[in-house]
DNA sequence: GTGAAAGCGCTAACAG
DNA sequence: CTGTTAGCGCTTTCAC
């Protein structure tokens, strides 16, 4: 079935049924049921390829992500396609992997499948050097590139992020301020947001103890592997650390450290604070709950998708947007 | 840029770019690479669109999945686009939500965007009547549809799944051995391998104690919510239910058991035991640690998209494939 | 209000 | 080995 068909079988042109089908302003109400008619009768449904070709595009965004089956990014994918397939745009998704190549390579193909805008969910595609971002860059050339919490300046490229800086520096005066003087800062990402964590984090300990280098513990095993974040405290504490809190950068890592504090015979809160960040449903998961920074990520996609939609109607659009992040208070830290 | 700027700049016709393109037999050496350096300085890409027209394909394959956000879900999506994508094909992914309408639309909407084929990644897809199945067999008139945990006969529907029955009725023999004898199954979908999986745990109940109606109970809150089922299972108790065991048919759902049991002030696992479902990171989220029956995700999505592919080339094809689940023991079964 | 016709950019059959 | 040409199915001027 093609507007061919249809237009022969109906008597019009296929001018018309195109018209039809794409509530064009003049047909007469007369020739548009007609030509509805045959449609239904034949269940006729217009060729996307054919379409696509002629008008450039065929309302489809490109979705990339490291890992989607990572909790946090999960939550960001569906949210994203939710609202995106709500405003007639599909998702295109490509997990990439955390190595540059492979993201490259993955832009690539979704420019070649000419989507019509690009996400970046999550902070670990922007890098530290200019140089290494060179392809967000590139891809923003033909297509506009959204940044879900990470930023990053460029021509056509958009960020939405969460500050994760005050989220942290809130969080570490508020354990500093319960009372907890040496706590070790536990992170698993040097990204974008993994650094502006990081800062939040040093700056109030700096403004806590001047001139004292805060404790600090990077690890770099699988983003799923608990046992493996216990045993990295483990060594942390063999090695002669000493901490009775722990700041996560991501629930998962918080969760390890209430099982090592668990299994340390802590106490807790009563001796060993924790907080996560993401505020997932891990924080749910373990006993105490855990108290974890919420980052508002539907938020976050919302105005993320808002935006998009925004620059693809050619509407001036803020290059950048940042929300607050708020601590959601449970178990594992004192009232 | 289009083919045709290239062929003049190369001093070639169309054709012959074309088949530099598509790495076409014959082509001379000498025009190749003239072609080819052409492509280059210009930066050249084909339009996906036209390519789509001729061909009648874009080597895309849709995803269907009720949540991508789900634990289980998220992960099969993963597994599958990375599956997909190495063979060289794309994933629109489709978050359907769990009612049929909704189903029903993203099928139509895929379907529409010509897809090669769909996977409906879960068991939440396949109904009891067959009425309501309707919406995939109609789609796998059109195109091969391939489900991921559930099986449904029809002419173009492919299968692949874990063996859920045999899976749950072992959990019980080995519950029931264990000394337990009043055991509650827990679950939160009727869906096809829900049922498949309740059916394997009443038939081990049923050898162990004939004639009597095992205690099942039917959780419908939010599938995140673990307070929910915490608190569903203190309602089950107070109504006078008693249980030492608990089977759940999803790990979430055995958490919420392990706090409920924890809460109770039951010691895990000499006074109460729990077995899981999908041997997921939350296994590694309490204490103690989750005994729970792996599935083989990795397995069956592999599988899935080696059948889907040979389906493609039009190779004959297994309708059903089945692969054994596997009991992995943690700390809350007995030794 | 409707139709004719010119693309959109590519592939593939057919000639040479 | 290479070029010509006819589609693929739809949108959109431009006439009438």
């Amino acid at each position: 079935m093609t507007i061919y068909d249809i237009s022969e079988k109906a008597g019009v042109s296929i001018a018309t049924v195109s018209r039809v089908l794409n509530g064009s302003s003049s047909v007469s109400e007369k020739t548009r049921q007609k030509v509805l008619d045959v449609i239904e009768q034949y269940g006729y449904t217009p060729n996307a390829f054919a379409r696509g070709l002629g008008l450039n595009t065929m309302k489809t965004i490109g979705i990339m992500c490291a890992d989607s089956s990572d909790l946090y990014l999960a939550k960001a994918v569906y949210y994203i396609e939710q609202k995106l397939r709500a405003s007639g745009y599909d998702s295109l998704l490509c997990c990439t992997g955390y190595e540059l190549a492979s993201k490259t390579a993955s832009m690539n193909l979704l420019i070649t499948k000419k989507v019509d805008g690009i996400i970046l969910a999550g902070s670990n595609f922007v890098y530290e050097k200019d140089q290494d971002n060179r392809y967000i860059a590139e891809a923003a050339a033909q297509i506009p590139v959204m940044l879900l919490n990470a930023s990053m300046d460029a021509p056509n490229v958009y960020s939405v992020m969460s500050d994760d800086y005050t989220s942290m520096y809130e969080a570490t005066r508020q354990m500093l301020s319960d009372g907890i003087e040496d706590i070790l800062y536990f992170y698993n990402s040097q990204s974008y947001s993994g650094k502006k964590k990081l800062a939040g984090f040093r700056a109030a300990m700096a403004e806590a103890h001047p001139g004292q280098e805060p404790l600090t513990e990077f690890y770099r095993g699988s983003h799923e592997d608990i046992h493996a974040m216990v045993r990295h405290l483990n060594a942390v504490r063999d090695k002669g650390a000493r901490f009775h809190g722990v700041i996560a950068a991501d629930d998962t890592l918080a969760l390890a450290a209430v099982k090592y504090a668990a299994e340390a015979g802590y106490r807790i809160p009563e001796d060993f604070s924790v907080i996560g960040y993401n505020n997932s449903m891990l924080t749910e998961c373990c006993e105490p709950e855990l108290t974890s920074i919420d980052n508002k990520l539907e938020t976050l996609c919302q105005h993320l998708i808002t935006t998009l939609l925004g620059i693809l109607e050619e509407r001036e659009m803020p290059k950048k947007t940042v929300f607050s992040g708020e601590i959601i208070r449970r178990g594992t830290t004192r009232k």
